[in-house]
DNA sequence: CGGACCTTTCCTGCTT
DNA sequence: GAAGCAGGAAAGGTCC
């Protein structure tokens, strides 16, 4: 209702908007009605942003803040980090059914991007370990039920892709054959039916698309295997990588990028090379027996509580429960820590603007005391940096207490100026958050 | 191979 | 009641 919303003020919005955080806390409260206007996106979802420009350029933050897309992000993030971006494009080269649930969500997320969904409303999480295979074979409803906002949306773009991609094949990556705006032209074509889709669509025309979307594809699109140079290079950023001499570039775990898809292209199942061998086969990582257990699975052996009766006494058949046993716990096959300290990626986080205020923001930078903005989205940022897609804000948080204990962080002053949640301070063992 | 370290996972109890 | 915090316990991966 456009007579009741004129009404509004910015303290109004704010405390109308979705309640996962749509709006960041540097949304001007100080706003006059005449300095915000509404639209809607693609997707009719109401939005707000700032009319009238700020007065200090140097402090737009909530212009472009509110504005701010996936790839956005991402692609700020790509610039530092090429091997994480290339691994986010996996997908477009593979069979959806191939597809493995890190390349389930990148596939999400670039949809996302590319429709420019609302980050906060994406119910992401619900996507997380559903593999290709089970993509493939979920219905309108379930895709629904897990994301009641976008999940038609998803349904409708994935069964697109499935229906109308190709995917590039060694034999098509022909010497001097421009792949890069082919695959370009081929994911746009998917996403965007309506506006163009041939590979002689002007570079113009995707720009047009969608600037942030096309650039993270020109970032990423050379690591296609070109046969011209020898065993395996790469163009990532303008640069020729050899694969084979740079191990920090192309470390030798599963986070290299997959150049063919086996299984798609010989229409079985079985896969031979080296590199499968590392990553596993699709029907080995998720057949029935191997798909993880539901979160909730209970194999606990500690706590002796549960085990034993209202008397105390424990029973035989209970004693029996208290072998250890195996279960989810712990760092999962191809996860690592090596180098990727809890601390210094918040520490990172902060450093960088595309971040800081939009996930995290200081909330006092002399003392080292900031504030989770968007915890959901940190833990999702971690977890996808840990390879790891079940991480949440819980855990994160867990992971943040326990780096407390050991020194890398500290106590929050708890002097009322600061928030009692989602608040920490960087302690004495952490270091170059000073300097930032 | 063992141990230290750093998480990850799950949980209970408490506070806001 | 939901969200977040605090911390115990157990387990796993990495590194030395």
């Amino acid at each position: 209702d456009i007579e009741y919303i004129s009404v509004l003020s910015a303290d109004d919005i704010i405390e109308m908007s979705c309640p996962t955080q749509a709006l960041p806390d540097t949304f001007p409260h100080d706003l006059s009605e005449s300095e915000i206007s509404f639209y809607a996106n693609e997707n009719m979802d109401m939005k707000t942003e700032l009319v009238s420009e700020p007065q200090t350029p140097q402090e737009s933050i909530p212009t472009t803040v509110s504005r701010m897309t996936f790839s956005d992000i991402f692609h700020k993030q790509d610039t530092s980090c090429c091997s994480d971006s290339m691994d986010m494009l996996s997908w477009t080269q593979k069979h959806p059914q191939n597809w493995s649930t890190l390349e389930v969500l990148d596939w999400l997320y670039y949809v996302a991007d590319a429709k420019h969904l609302d980050i906060a409303k994406l119910r992401g999480e619900q996507f997380n370990s559903v593999t290709g295979k089970e993509l493939c074979e979920m219905t309108l409803g379930q895709f629904i039920e897990r994301d009641p906002e976008y999940g038609q949306q998803f349904y409708e773009m994935f069964r697109r892709h499935v229906n109308e991609a190709q995917f590039i094949t060694p034999q098509q990556s022909e010497v001097g054959t421009d792949t890069s705006s082919q695959l370009t032209d081929l994911v746009n074509a998917l996403l965007f039916p309506s506006s163009s889709s041939s590979s002689s669509s002007s570079s113009e025309d995707i720009m047009e698309i969608d600037e942030s979307t096309s650039k993270m594809l020109d970032n990423n699109i050379e690591t296609v295997y070109d046969p011209t140079l020898g065993a395996p290079k790469v163009n990532i950023c303008g640069e020729w990588y050899d694969i084979d001499s740079d191990p920090a570039l192309f470390p030798t775990d599963n986070s290299c990028p997959t150049w063919v898809d086996p299984g798609y292209i010989s229409g079985d199942s079985e896969i031979g090379s080296e590199h499968d061998k590392n990553e596993l086969s699709v029907s080995a990582v998720f057949s029935d027996e191997e798909m993880p257990e539901p979160k909730k699975a209970k194999n606990r052996t500690r706590n002796s509580s549960s085990v034993s009766n209202d008397s105390g006494i424990v029973e035989p058949e209970q004693e029996a429960e208290r072998v250890p046993k195996k279960c989810n716990r712990g760092r999962k096959v191809g996860q690592s820590s090596k180098g990727n300290h809890l601390w210094e990626f918040i520490r990172d986080l902060l450093k960088d603007s595309a971040f800081n205020p939009t996930l995290l923001r200081w909330e006092d930078k002399e003392t080292g005391v900031f504030r989770f903005v968007q915890s959901e989205a940190v833990a999702q940022m971690w977890g996808r940096k840990k390879n790891n897609t079940s991480m949440t804000y819980e855990k994160l948080s867990r992971a943040m207490r326990f780096c407390r204990s050991a020194g890398y962080f500290a106590d929050v002053p708890k002097n009322g100026k600061f928030p009692k949640k989602l608040c920490f301070r960087f302690g004495q063992k952490a270091h170059g958050w000073k300097d930032l």
